[in-house]
DNA sequence: GTAACTGTACCGATCGTTCGGTATAATGTC
DNA sequence: GACATTATACCGAACGATCGGTACAGTTAC
């Protein structure tokens, strides 16, 4: 089978448990492979699979993300925003998954691997959301200041949604992004 | 030596590694202790060295935070905010240190143990500041919601902060968060 | 036949934990 | 004061289990 099959799998494990949560036997018994078979798709080992995991995640980003904020046109900020707040809570689902980026970036360990990779597709967010900003007019600085405010206030839902076992904060914050970030424009 | 001493490097561990991330080995080496003399201060174990943390961190939040916020009397709302967040400032170094209640949440196994005493302690600190709030005029629904933002905020905060290895967004959060929960009163 | 794939058995290392025991200081007994 | 007893603090060594990873002989698919 195509080794794309498994990237789910392992995006949802090492999103649930961590790059050290994770264990071999997890993957395997979640993958229905052996260790060898696991390591024939994947030479270099669990650290290839959390980096093949977390390239999904960043793909997401490239390809559902960013070409709703840069796609220049006719759409309204208030539109794109609404856009990307609508991805976004399907690709946490509603709330209920972990950031990956969030999970590993916590790790000391993991973090070593991944970090760059890391800040650099958060930093491609918060600039994508500035320029939608720029374009209708914001001061570039505010524009920088409030694509980071939208993925802190992101990131903040999904774990007070975690904490608090209700996805109630998430939801709210994502409907009220789109207001949030066109104030005053 | 009295188990106390202990407690500061315990939390320093766990909000660094996490639960799954810290190891005896480690515990042994930061503390100077073996690793069967950790089991003398500490029968349960590793779970009860992480309980020990948790404890501390949900102490610091009932000793330093809520009584900044119940205290009633002459302070403005702003101050007192201004007064919870130069305090929240210093507790997680500026924004370097991980917030344990997030690196607990996250974990899907620690999260079993301790989600109950997590979610209570967001809660509360979450209703102290509504509750100043409602005090000030604040309608309730909207005070709450206010409380949770707050929250939202220095947890997302702390994560972006990391990922990107700059303290800026941590610490303009924090300074902003007083006229924030303030506006339109 | 050959190349892709997998099951089994194994490796050294490390995991959390426990055992048996040693200092040291406090306490009780006469 | 002298001696036995107890409590506290600590440690080296080892436990069974599991960790990530490997070697290799099949087995499958074309």
């Amino acid at each position: 089978m195509s080794k794309q099959v498994y990237v789910p799998i392992l995006l949802k494990l090492f999103r649930q448990f961590g790059y050290e949560g994770v264990t071999l036997a997890k993957i395997a018994q979640a993958t229905g492979l052996g260790k060898a078979s696991l390591y024939h798709h994947f030479p270099g080992g669990k650290a290839e699979m959390a980096a093949v995991a977390l390239a999904d995640v960043n793909q997401w980003l490239e390809t559902q993300i960013l070409p709703i904020l840069v796609m220049d046109g006719s759409r309204s900020p208030i539109d794109i925003f609404q856009a990307m707040g609508e991805e976004t809570n399907r690709f946490f689902n509603a709330g209920q998954n972990p950031c990956l980026w969030a999970v590993l970036a916590m790790e000391d360990a993991s973090d070593l691997l991944f970090h760059g990779e890391i800040q650099s597709a958060l930093s491609r967010w918060i600039g994508a959301i500035a320029q939608v900003l720029v374009r209708a007019g914001v001061e570039s600085n505010l524009a920088q200041q409030r694509g980071e405010d939208a993925i802190i206030a992101i990131q903040g839902a999904l774990i007070v949604s975690r904490a608090l076992r209700d996805c109630a904060p998430f939801q709210r914050v994502i409907q009220q992004l789109p207001q949030q970030l066109c104030q005053d424009i």
